[in-house]
RNA sequence: GGGCCGUUAGCUUAGCUGGUAGAGCAGGGGACUCUUAAUCCCAAGGUCGAAGGUUCGAAUCCUUCACGGCCCA
């Protein structure tokens, strides 16, 4: 290719000029470069070439332009593909005068692919000594700075390509997310797990406590749901005898977006017949340990804290951790009831900070909330929840005002629920009515009643334990990255 | 929803109590046979997030809005 004259200072329009000079090669956008190796792996073959070494294998890598320093008659570009970058060693002798002379107008950002020979230059950089090069991708924008990258947070998110293209810790993330998620599907298959897809689309929401969103099927002349939650599905699983059933797929929750929340997330369900949620948090601090060391270690840094975990984890109820950090004592005879709760906190001086709420189990919750749940930075299962928040566990044989429930904090975020799943047909009704009440009473998050299920359930379910993991938050934490839109590739924005 | 902070060239940014925007990288032209944030010389590139307002004069002060971040509810 010919020198491009281009002189008005626009990037873009110069990026132009040389495109449509390429086009007229034909060679702008080839289909293929094959054969070719993987920068990664050819670096680590050729390791311990020493400086000024050569080696005399013929080689092709194809990769995006990083870097460019041109010279007189010897230049460096450096290219990258996902598993590395390398540098290629340009040399006017090699290259012959055109090829060389059209290395110049070459753009950071164009797809190139060269075929040549490893060798090290006298300052120890490990190169390809190319003989031959040729323009893969023409890009026609500019990337982001070399040295400061794309550090405007908006944009990276706006613009993922971008960051993944400058910032390999960005993409490292992304590739540890796979790992984890992988580690998380060889955890419970290697339990004789198995996994299922369950509808996103749903006549009815449940199995958490959460607004919806809602669409129309136009033939079906119906409204449905975005599910808030696959646990009604994979019980019926259960019912019709996949005796370890699991799901991973994407919720919908029609509610605030915060570092730690995102409309649409990545859910973990996993149920098994003829265990209770004691066998439940043994699996959970052994399948996050298991993935903690899929991408690492079992200590990891998050939010400034060093988090250790290493199983087994602390187990307390919620009326001990609760009495612990307020000196309330939910299951005292002078708190059994609403009221009698709220006269409780506000004996203890938390009624500026703990939000009144309209029944026993839900102030429990803002109690637990505002007192409990900042703290519990290192791992810890929480269990025994009151019975109105808890529609689908079992009650707890000692005390029915509390279920077989437990949540696993890490970090202050609750990453995992899970409970004896109730499986008696009339308890379980009666709990839905209990919903429906409330809904009618203007809580949006309440269950509706869902006979279909209810039906399910009468044909007989097993005993079971059934857990809930948020994935967003689990690789946060053992990526360490502070906001949940760090672990989604293209998080919810304001447009 | 509330508080604080931010938005200036493709990217990273400077710009004091208001005086008419300065740089680095990227891009263009030139020099250079081992560079690696290459270096050196030259030239170019900006409706300062949007809309109003105050003023002789606004990137700068005021108001509203948009988008984002952090914290709080």
């Amino acid at each position: 290719m010919d020198g491009v004259p281009g002189h008005d200072g626009d990037v873009f329009a110069e990026r132009r000029a040389k495109l449509a000079a390429w086009r007229k090669t034909g060679t702008a956008y080839p289909t293929k470069y094959q054969p070719r190796d993987e920068i990664g792996p050819l670096r680590a073959a050729y390791e311990r070439l020493e400086a000024g070494g050569e080696a005399p294998d013929v080689h092709r890598v194809a990769g995006r332009l990083m870097a460019k320093r041109i010279h007189g008659k010897v230049s460096f570009l450096v290219v990258k593909d996902m598993s590395g970058e390398l540098q290629l060693f340009c040399a006017l002798d090699a290259l012959g005068k055109d090829r060389y002379a059209a290395l110049e107008h070459l753009d950071l950002g164009d797809h190139i692919g060269a075929e040549g020979t490893m060798m090290r230059t006298r300052r120890g950089e490990l190169s390809l000594r190319i003989t031959s090069w040729q323009l893969l991708s023409k890009s026609l924008r500019p990337l982001p700075e070399k040295f400061h990258g794309l550090t405007d947070v908006e944009l990276r998110y706006r613009k993922r390509y971008l960051d993944l293209i400058i910032n390999d810790e960005s993409r490292e993330v992304f590739v540890k997310r796979a790992a984890i998620i992988k580690s998380i599907r060889d955890f419970l298959d290697g339990r004789g797990f198995v996994e299922v897809e369950t509808p996103v689309l749903q006549p009815l929401y449940g199995g958490a406590m959460a607004r919806p969103f809602v669409t129309h099927h136009n033939e079906l002349k119906r409204d449905l749901y975005l599910r808030i939650a696959t646990e009604l599905y994979l019980k019926r699983c259960i019912i019709g005898g996949i005796d370890r059933v699991y799901e991973i797929g994407k919720d919908f929750r029609n509610e605030g977006v915060s570092y730690k929340h995102n409309p649409e997330f990545t859910m973990l369900e996993t149920y098994e017949a003829y265990v209770d949620y004691n066998h439940v948090m043994t699996m959970v601090e052994e399948m996050v340990g298991a993935a903690a060391r899929a991408v690492g270690s079992l200590t990891v840094d998050f939010r400034g804290h060093e988090i250790d975990l290493t199983p087994p984890w602390p187990r307390t109820t919620m009326r001990a951790a609760i009495l612990e950090k307020s000196g309330i004592d939910i299951g005292a005879d002078d708190a059994r009831t609403v009221a009698d709760l709220q006269a409780r906190i506000k004996d203890a001086g938390l009624v500026d900070k703990v939000p009144l709420a309209p029944t026993w189990g839900t102030q429990v919750d803002e109690l637990f909330s505002e007192t409990v749940e900042p703290h519990l930075i290192q791992p810890v299962f929480i269990t025994e929840h009151p019975l109105e928040t808890s529609p689908f566990a079992k009650k707890c044989p000692h005390d029915p005002r509390f279920v077989e429930r437990f949540e696993g904090f890490i970090a202050g975020m609750e990453t995992s629920n899970a409970f004896s799943e109730l499986n008696d047909p009339d308890d379980q009704r009666a709990r839905f009515l209990q919903h429906v009440s409330d809904f009618a009473a203007g809580d949006e998050t309440a269950h509706q009643l869902d006979e279909d299920f209810l039906e399910a359930m009468e044909y007989g379910m097993p005993p079971t334990g059934g857990m809930g993991m948020g994935i967003d938050r689990l690789v946060m934490i053992l990526t360490g990255v502070p906001s949940i839109r760090d672990v989604i590739l293209f998080p919810a924005l304001r447009s």
